[in-house]
DNA sequence: GGCAATCTTCACCATTTCTTCATAAAATGG
DNA sequence: CCATTTTATGAAGAAATGGTGAAGATTGCC
């Protein structure tokens, strides 16, 4: 779980980061809204322990504009105030929760707990084809409901080509997509074609071919219909 | 918006009912936690008020059943105590958000506008899984109801499972998730293999596989009837 | 310091998965 | 219809993967 700590004391921003290390979370560390921002942006945090008071722009300006661009990170807000209003506009801006200064570390950890089985949300996208269901989080393929034991390799395969259903897809993509590094086109014969033949075997359905040859080229699943 | 306040002193329930009906939400009250649970078995609410001392079952009690039976309604607990040890109990046992009285009314609310925002997001007290409960706060698991004695390590990694429940976890995610910063890719060798081994001693019952291996990503927790 | 619990490493085995290769089959263009 | 190129296929050996017991390393604690 990666948490950003955002606090421009250090006191308490090592005291956190100490805790949460222990917990087994992984830490970053900003000092200031825009930092914040941009940490945000470059990499997903699981969730976002958020001071009020910043320089450079505040933690509210940070909610604002983390919520204006749609980012779903849960935040809980830390804040030294204490006022009600501030909780207030903290929680109508978006923040998930909020803490006020001073609090134990274990109600910390707790509303951390809290927020982050709430977030963890099992929503896995579905590629499909015909009678083909693929769930990449699962790393299951069905078909007609019916369960069918992939290969790593296949799996990445047909994970592919269902990613670009209508497209014929060369050789050399499936294998920069599926070996990635370890890819050297001057070796691997005709694996390729292997794994293929194999998937083929395991998922095509009587009636018809699912995944189509395409001379010269490579292989492609396609839409008839279209 | 249906809301169910709960809360044995009346002035403090009118007060509630008043505000809330102005602001158009619908209201239903309970005065005691057995008459709470009925009315939230018989239809859905959309926000439960909930107030901790209560006659005939407190609202912990309230809580620990309706979260039992797989509710998910969210919940804002109410208490005049104020004792940090009730807002870590109320929290871990899957209240969303807790309001110490006294409490402006225009806190309440948007505290409940937050609730409301994120609702519909099953929040589950502990983690659980066909025999197997996990409670995070407790650092405890049960199998049947019967204690079972998990190292550090072991805890991390079942939970971390739990949490991703129909998810495929690689190996790579749970070294980051459980090893955290002292995690390094080059060295550990096969350490998760052999936590996974024996946490399926322990936890694996006769009838079926509780972890099951994902060959070529990691391990994963799986609910067969979806 | 020594003990016990926990964690990590290692070696070995059983399996699964991947790649290679030789050959067959199919498509293409004249 | 033939020659050539491309793809399909079966089989076998190679490589990778995961499970496991046990030994050593590490940690925290008395």
């Amino acid at each position: 779980m990666r948490i950003l700590v955002v606090d421009d004391e250090e006191t308490m921003a090592e005291q956190i980061r100490q805790v949460l290390t222990q917990q087994k979370y992984t830490i970053d560390t900003a000092v200031d809204g825009e930092d914040t921002l941009e940490k945000i942006f470059i990499e997903p945090y699981d969730l976002v322990l958020l001071d009020i008071m910043l320089p450079k722009k505040d933690g509210f300006g940070v909610l604002l504009e983390l919520r204006d661009e749609k980012k779903s990170t849960p935040v809980l807000m830390l804040t030294a105030k204490g006022a009600i209003e501030d909780k207030i506009k903290g929680l109508d801006m978006g923040a998930d929760d909020y803490l006020a200064k001073p609090f134990s570390m274990e109600e910390l950890l707790a509303r951390m707990r809290a927020l982050l089985r709430r977030s963890n949300e099992p929503v896995s996208p579905l590629l499909e084809f015909d009678t083909i269901t693929l769930h990449p989080a699962k790393r299951e393929v069905h078909r007609d409901g019916q369960l069918i034991e992939l290969t790593p390799k296949e799996f990445l395969i047909l994970e592919f080509l269902l990613y670009n259903i209508n497209r014929a897809i060369s050789r050399v993509s499936i294998a920069e997509q599926v070996w990635g590094d370890e890819f050297d086109p001057s070796s691997m014969s005709n694996s390729i074609d292997v794994h293929i033949k194999n998937l083929r075997k395991k998922i095509d359905d009587s009636k018809g071919q699912i995944i189509r040859t395409v001379r010269g080229v490579g292989y492609m699943i396609k839409d008839d219909d279209k």
